[in-house]
DNA sequence: ATACAAAGTTAGGTTAATCTAACAATATTT
DNA sequence: AAATATTGTTAGATTAACCTAACTTTGTAT
């Protein structure tokens, strides 16, 4: 089936919301709202991707992607990481550079393309953000994750992915000395703020919650 | 300035017409066809692309790119041929595949892309074609070029580049045994139809005097 | 120098994607 | 259960990029 950049966009964020809300319902306002368009405006497309049988959703009802309409989401996800993985590997960009270019490469149409540029990664099972690349078949190794904000003093982890894909946040976890794979020491946490000391390479750093809550990570 | 897809495809289209036909004063007709729009569409957008003074033209006269539009076209153009050169050397795609995937690659809008691309092709000069590639300061390498079809018996020459991008011409191209780079020897010229007697690498072929016009040679 | 052909323009219409403003349905609170 | 707030829908408008059909200008040939 041939989408518009623009569905591509809508199928894309309606998977995305249920990866990160972990449920399976969206709304019409929540996926406006994700996408930066009027309510109006996503409800005027719902009908028109469900007319092409990519979502199953009914008036005033709650939206779901078909199985069909997953199957391309999931495939522009895998496009998407995949670029961010070239750029950061093969271009020498920054991981908070790559998100806003790999958001215009992830609509490029071309079967090919994709194959080709994911052997010549090597098949990376994981992009610069630590989120899992989909394989061709569409399968996405999803592993157990806890945020750092649910560790407790005394617990050694290790940084695996992060939340918040922003430039400003990306760069700020750079400055904190935090990359993937790092381990972490929680040295201590503040009780009425839950601000938390933490140290990476032996260097201590203090992180508010928020910060702390995106920031994936796995026990030691 | 930020253009659309199709105002970039405008311009490239512009500065294409001239360079093909040498000629700098361009027609909405021409135009139009050229972009396969009718021409009512391509007047719509010329009075759109002059008041962003990317076009110099007036009612009834002759189209031109302004220097602020013939250096996005350029850069368009450099975009196009860095990322067929990506395809063809690094993706192992065949240089009949490069073009149509080049044509939605070229609008990614990203200067950091398009230099570290540069960077990491080595900074080549000509594309799978043979067509030059415009360095970061919009200079073009254009080397004089003679077609197959301007050859004599007796003659032998090198191939440069290829004047038609097309699949299958390029896949006959290959199916006779040429390839950039190629030295050629003229055998003989047939008088009644201009057919012409060729040998590449010891291998003799005969092709039309239309294969010949879209074949780039230089003298040895 | 007309007449005809080719080239270019205008007017008016369509579709995709967006908006605002008004309205309807559902959910929550008192 | 009624009132209120939240959520979702509809109607009508706008913009970009396209179209067809009719018209005008320019170029060519008799
Ligand atoms: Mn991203
Ligand atoms: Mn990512
Ligand atoms: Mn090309
Ligand atoms: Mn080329």
């Amino acid at each position: 089936m041939l989408l518009s950049y623009t569905e591509e966009n809508y199928l894309k964020a309606l998977l995305k919301i249920t990866f990160d809300s972990g449920v399976e319902k969206v709304g019409t306002n929540e996926l406006a709202s994700a996408l930066d368009v009027k309510p109006a405006t996503a409800n005027d497309m719902l009908k028109k991707l469900k007319e092409k049988m990519l979502v199953d959703y009914k008036k005033y009802g709650k939206i779901n992607l078909t199985s069909e309409g997953k199957k391309i989401a999931i495939e522009i996800i895998r496009k998407h990481r995949l670029w961010e993985t070239f750029l950061y590997q093969k271009l020498e960009f920054s991981w908070d550079e790559v998100h806003e270019v790999a958001e215009q490469l992830e609509h490029i149409q071309s079967q090919k393309l994709v194959d080709k540029l994911d052997k010549f990664l090597a098949y990376p099972e994981f992009d610069p953000h630590g989120d899992p690349i989909p394989n061709s078949k569409g399968e996405i190794k999803i592993h157990y994750k806890k945020t750092l904000s649910e560790m407790t003093p005394g617990n050694t982890c290790k940084m695996v992915a992060v939340k918040d894909n922003s430039s400003p946040f990306l760069q700020y976890v750079v400055k904190v000395g935090l990359g993937i794979n790092n381990e972490i020491n929680i040295i201590s946490i503040q009780e009425y703020d839950l601000m938390m000391v933490i140290e990476v390479n032996g260097q201590q750093s203090t992180v508010s919650q928020k910060f702390a809550e995106n920031i994936y990570v796995v026990n030691k």
